[in-house]
DNA sequence: GCGAATCTGATAGACGTCAATCATTTTCTG
DNA sequence: CAGAAAATGATTGACGTCTATCAGATTCGC
């Protein structure tokens, strides 16, 4: 049996084409008892609309955007990266994926540039959440404008951002807790935390979930957290200050960005009694220093898996489909011996 | 500017958009310089085929195979569970995709399955590779009728396969040692390996990388392995009496199937005292037993970006595109805290 | 330079859906 | 029951490609 067409289902409900189609696409005009009669033989063939006949039809391209930060954190580079490669992939489907850089952490510049988005240039945008009202207010703009919205890799309180694509930070922070547990077994030992500021809100859940593991870990005490402001040099004399003291950490958890410092001043010890040291996002850096052994684990999110599913969720959005349950980002943890194959230069189908 | 059609195309050489179309779909009948002059403009406008509206007009659907193993073992369950999974999802791509179940470990009967293929009923098979010389004969026949054929989580050395989807059993084992390491930090250990049966290919990898890292790793001996052919009894009964001895391992590494059996011998210590162990698989028994506390890590090799991974790749072949280069599938590590959501139960879209 | 072989152009009907028009029928309102 | 409003059917031309056919043009061998 081929699968049913429109016209099929037209025939099985006993209206004509015309009468399905409208029923199909809520064009009005249509009785309760034909638009039922249409439902029913949907059913019963079990019909689903040829979304790609449709597209082609409709000459319908969907216009995805992404609003990412500029700065040129590896972090925030590898996200950058992974939607360009994504562009490429899906040209082919019909998908318009566009990247504008916005300043990092700024509500204010992130709002301004929510505000220039409109349904006609855009169907769905997403960016990463930033707690602000402005922002708050743009988002709840845009979702009644029918553009929908979606926040990645941080989210924002706001019911009308359609969907949240990103980790639980919680959960990463208790993974390196765990692993922090894991290098101690029973040994007594002194963890110091170093993240980018209290204010930013992964950081602070990170720092959350650490000290939940650690709290129910026997002998590990967890430092007061050390502020970097994501700065190599002040990562690098806070991690050099905290190691020269009679009473130095035995790990080192670093929740934010700045990784380049903290390895200088790991690298100076001795290799043998150096602190176990745990890092976030695995970056050229982070990689470097996993790959020489002057780090032990690093914690991922995965950017590209990030924008990956994000897309899926921005295409079932935009087709108006439930939106599939959020396909669970979880952390992943590095350690020297499964990171992935080197960051190919960019793939791309040819077949002209 | 819109997308170049194939009439744009043959406009921009001069030729008709019958000779275009010769050209692009090598029909034959052509000059060389109506070919080169079509190629030209193909080149020049940066023509793409519509994919969807080519497939629409030819009718075409992808017939993909799957030939996996009927086992209950947990894993080979997951490996099925995410094909149908994918089955429903990639309906509306005009990717048909059929799961066959076959004996585990059977190459006779593997490629019994291989051989009542034919290119007729089938664009592209995946199984898992089993090291046999029918089956390496039936890939070869396979290939030459035009049917692409691919492993998946253990591969064949014939060449004539195409691709090959799984993780690095070598880098695997690395990983579960390098946690290993970690779980000792510089204290004397002893860590018994557990496998199925040295003559499996992947455990005795698995096996070979765990003693790679632990080899360089101060103070930690790599006990004898123990063959437990994936068996719970077994391994229970192995594990109980490794534990009984005086020199008792600190590290247990289950580098196959049967963990309900380690489980329920690690079970009965003291949780204080118990060794660091590492299994491979996020099945329901090992997740259960990683968030009981039972176990330290699970390495997981998450069958469904397998399967993903692999029909993506079968569609690449199918439409005739360069291979996406090999998604990486590196071994993943779970704990306690990074587990991903429960396994939904089988989302589906419905928009008729 | 003639017939044969090869190449080229023109065209048409699919594929499944969308979007629109227009004529006709049915139902509602007063 | 007339007239208006609502519902329905029938049809058409896209969308970009495939496949097929047929007539006409060009090249080739001899």
């Amino acid at each position: 049996m081929r699968k049913p067409t429109l016209h099929d289902v037209a025939a099985a409900a006993g209206v004509s084409y015309a009468t399905a189609d409208r029923v199909l696409n809520a064009r009005g005009n249509v009785s309760a008892r034909a638009e039922a009669q249409v439902r029913a033989a949907i059913a019963r063939l079990g019909y689903r609309r040829d979304v790609h006949a449709a597209n082609l039809s409709r000459r319908r391209v969907y216009r995805f955007r992404f609003l990412l930060p500029s700065g040129d954190h590896g972090f925030f580079r590898s996200l950058r990266q992974s939607v360009l490669a994504e562009q490429a992939a899906r040209a082919q489907d019909r998908v318009a994926v566009s990247l504008d850089a916005v300043p990092a952490f700024d509500g204010a510049a992130l709002a301004g540039a929510l505000a220039r988005l409109t349904a006609e240039s855009c169907d769905c945008v997403a960016f990463l959440g930033v707690d602000d009202p402005e922002v708050a207010a743009q988002v709840a703009r845009l979702s009644d404008a029918g553009v929908a919205v979606l926040t990645v890799v941080s989210d924002i309180p706001s019911p009308a951002r359609a969907a949240y694509v990103g980790i639980d930070n919680i959960g990463a922070g208790r993974t390196a807790g765990r692993l922090m547990a894991l290098g101690h077994r029973g040994r007594a030992g002194r963890i110091l935390p170093l993240i980018g500021t209290r204010a930013a809100q992964d950081h602070a859940q990170r720092l959350a979930g650490v000290a939940q593991v650690l709290d129910a870990a026997a002998g590990i005490a967890l430092l007061p957290a050390v502020e970097t402001r994501d700065d190599p040099a002040r990562m690098r004399a806070a991690v050099a200050q905290a190691l020269a003291d009679a009473a130095r950490p035995t790990g080192l958890y670093s929740a934010g960005a700045g990784n380049r410092g903290l390895v200088q001043a790991v690298a100076a010890l001795d290799p043998a009694a150096r602190p176990l040291v745990i890092v976030h996002e695995l970056v050229p850096h982070s990689r470097a220093a996993l790959e020489a052994g002057l780090i032990d684990a690093v914690i991922d999110q995965k950017p590209a898996e990030e924008v990956a599913a994000a897309l899926d969720i921005m295409r079932a959005l935009a087709d108006g489909l439930p939106v599939p349950p959020a396909p669970g980002i979880t952390p992943t943890i590095y350690v020297k011996d499964n990171l992935p194959a080197q960051p190919a230069p960019a793939p791309r189908g040819d077949d002209p």
